[in-house]
DNA sequence: CGTATTTGACCGGCGC
DNA sequence: GCGCCGGTCAAATACG
């Protein structure tokens, strides 16, 4: 009788957990596209500025000189870059075989141009993103030079559109499996691929690792993050199990986790 | 025929 | 000034 009680009980806080649990996914996947909506806000506010600021500076220029149009657009390109001028490496499986320096990321681009490097024999292809008139993100595509496997695509800006990867994410590699990993812009080798550290590897020091992707969206947003977790006390982390090891070391932390945790289920 | 890609020419920065 | 190198331009070409 009475374990029939204490089974019951155990069966409704089980279904009251789950619906906590269900509310609270609901409550991060709203909070998630609100951030998603603020960061595109953000970009296309940039992105106006920038514009401004060019329009601007060629307004100066025609009032003080005579000088042409095209002439001062350009200057005033180059006097004004890219807003926040990110540049971030994304490292790609492809097949050796395929010699199609394509990264499917979500985005449209267009080939500009492709040269032969001196540092690598395989060539470099200049893309322009072509998905939105004023985006003037580039990237840059080639093959790695210690391992033809792997393609480095290093991305130049940042996109003042969104891109489509969200609505169809099974279809861009970038987003799936594929992806190895990001490393920071200094990095000119493949020792920065960024990994989870307990995933070992004896074939192939590039042999791709799971990449569990969290960004909204672009590859410009894996920039912003580049796998570098800061805490509540200013400190760097360079992967995440770092990081959860020192929030869970942290007695503020784990008493104000269990106090939400106890503040969702009551 | 319009659009995307290719590819040689050109440009600017840098080191000598 | 010269040569090297990476990045970009633009005419030619390919493609749907």
């Amino acid at each position: 009788m009475e374990a029939h009680i204490t089974s019951s009980n155990e069966k409704a806080v089980e279904t009251d957990l789950q619906a906590n649990l269900q509310s609270l996914r609901k409550e991060n996947e709203t909070l998630r596209f609100m951030l998603g909506v603020m960061n595109r806000k953000c970009n296309i506010l940039q992105a106006r500025l920038q514009e401004r600021k060019a329009e601007q500076f060629m307004n100066i220029n025609l009032t003080q000189s005579g000088s042409n149009n095209e002439t001062n657009y350009k200057k005033a390109r180059t006097e004004f870059p890219a807003p926040i001028n990110r540049t971030s490496r994304i490292l790609v499986r492809a097949d050796s075989q395929d010699n199609s320096l394509i990264v499917k990321d979500g985005y449209q681009w267009r080939k500009y141009g492709q040269k032969v490097t001196k540092d690598n024999p395989s060539p470099r292809a200049y893309f322009r993103c072509s998905m939105a008139p004023g985006c003037q993100v580039k990237k840059k595509v080639q093959r790695c030079v210690e391992d033809k496997n792997v393609l480095v695509a290093i991305y130049d800006g940042e996109h003042n559109h969104d891109s489509n990867a969200n609505s169809d994410i099974g279809e861009y590699s970038l987003f799936s499996s594929d992806r190895i990993g990001v490393a920071t812009p200094s990095s000119n080798s493949m020792h920065n691929i960024i990994s989870p550290p307990h995933i070992t590897n004896h074939d192939s020091p590039f042999r791709p690792a799971i990449a569990l992707d969290l960004s909204l969206s672009g590859p410009n947003k894996e920039n912003q993050r580049n796998y570098v977790e800061k805490d509540h006390h200013n400190n760097y982390y360079y992967n995440i199990e770092e990081c959860v090891a020192s929030l869970t070391r942290d007695p503020n932390f784990t008493a104000s986790l269990a106090a939400a945790v106890a503040r969702s289920m009551y």
